[in-house]
DNA sequence: ACAGCATGTGAACCATTATTCATAATATAT
DNA sequence: ATATATTATGAATAATGGTTCACATGCTGT
């Protein structure tokens, strides 16, 4: 599987992997017009010139980034939603894993609500329609443990497209508050609140 | 109060508001950068020059015509939250009144949300700090909506705080949702589902 | 009707920044 | 050790787009 690769091709490899991080943070930071390729060439220490032995252009560079971005975070939180339990315990375990997973990458974080989250300014043509195809991934398998979820009448009988959103919703505001203003609460109180709001009742006497 | 403007003043400020309105339905669809002074000039049936007779530069364009569209809806939902009623009812209200606004300023609305959704890449110096300013007055009126209900055991005891974050989390993705796909669902079926999730319960069975 | 002032014009200017490419440095193979 | 292929360099180029300003147009009051 792992086929073996001569040292340059690793060297080089391993030269774009520093390009990209590089890339990260200040995309994260300033977003994709406000970031420099001298700049990102200055913190990944090579040549601008170097920058386009690897992507095509700024675009391309910025779309490889998105996507291996997005396709990280799907993988991790598609595997929350899979390992074994009720759909409950599926729900629980993808709360979890989420403000985990966004606690500990920050910027890739930013990078990823930049592009899931609504209105991203980003009609750059094809990016869009990619990343959210990979969105509706982890989308797609929340809606299934939902629906499964319902069919075992563990769930209220609701839509699970609206249920997706809901969830969805809450975790982001959570997170995004999280992630922007770090001192005002811990990831374990947010995925608490999260549960807690999503989970049980609020309002204790019907109007 | 309203003093008598002269027809030049009144004609000045139309075309400031017609330069307003053209650079908003751009900005909305397209951002900052992408969108050319020029490009606002022909939409708006003026000369370049013309623009900046009327503001400083791009920077400050953009900064009145969010700061003015902060003001709006601002003022719109503290409204709502402030007509008479238990704070279960000004909850409903408000949830209603912004979905009917959004649906109603569709441009608008995607200014307001790439304002106040977090990762608003617009470190630009001060803005965020002003826009922040007006959208925490609605928060701050949301909260002590929250307190007041609580203090009156109408809703249930959690840190209000939170209980903003969770709503407006919820009501920006059900209207986020609705803004970019409105063949989706209805404001009302919007409204209706947002109430279900955040004052009723979802999980039917304790895990 | 005319002077004077407010307002509008848009070609020219300039700063920024993405992109290229001739050259240099470095690794690999013989 | 030398030739060859690969990779890195960064000054030069070109395109974009914000901003300016000398001039034109058209109100307003006398």
């Amino acid at each position: 599987m792992a086929a073996k690769l001569t040292r340059r091709e690793r060297e080089r490899q391993r030269h774009r992997r520093e390009i990209l991080a590089a890339a990260q943070d200040l995309f994260a930071r300033k977003g994709f017009d406000k970031t420099a390729m001298a700049e990102i060439a200055e913190r990944a220490e090579f040549a601008v010139g170097t920058l386009y032995k690897f992507f095509e252009d700024k675009e391309a560079l910025y779309r490889a980034l998105i996507l291996d971005t997005m396709r990280d975070f799907e993988r991790e939180l598609s595997a929350a939603l899979k390992t074994p339990g009720t759909e409950s315990e599926k729900l629980d375990r993808y709360i979890e894993a989420k403000a985990a997973l966004f606690v500990r990458h920050i910027p890739t974080a930013r990078l990823y609500f930049a592009q899931t989250a609504g209105t991203a300014f980003l009609p750059m043509a094809g990016l869009d329609r990619d990343a959210r195809a990979i969105y509706e991934k982890v989308l797609g398998s929340l809606e299934t443990v939902f629906r499964n979820g319902i069919r075992k009448k563990l769930l209220a009988n609701m839509d699970p497209k609206m249920l997706v959103l809901g969830l969805e919703g809450l975790t982001n505001a959570f997170l995004d508050e999280l992630i922007e203003r770090p001192d005002d609460f811990s990831a374990e109180t947010m995925a608490g609140m999260t549960k807690t709001i999503f989970f049980e009742r609020i309002r204790l006497k019907a109007k």
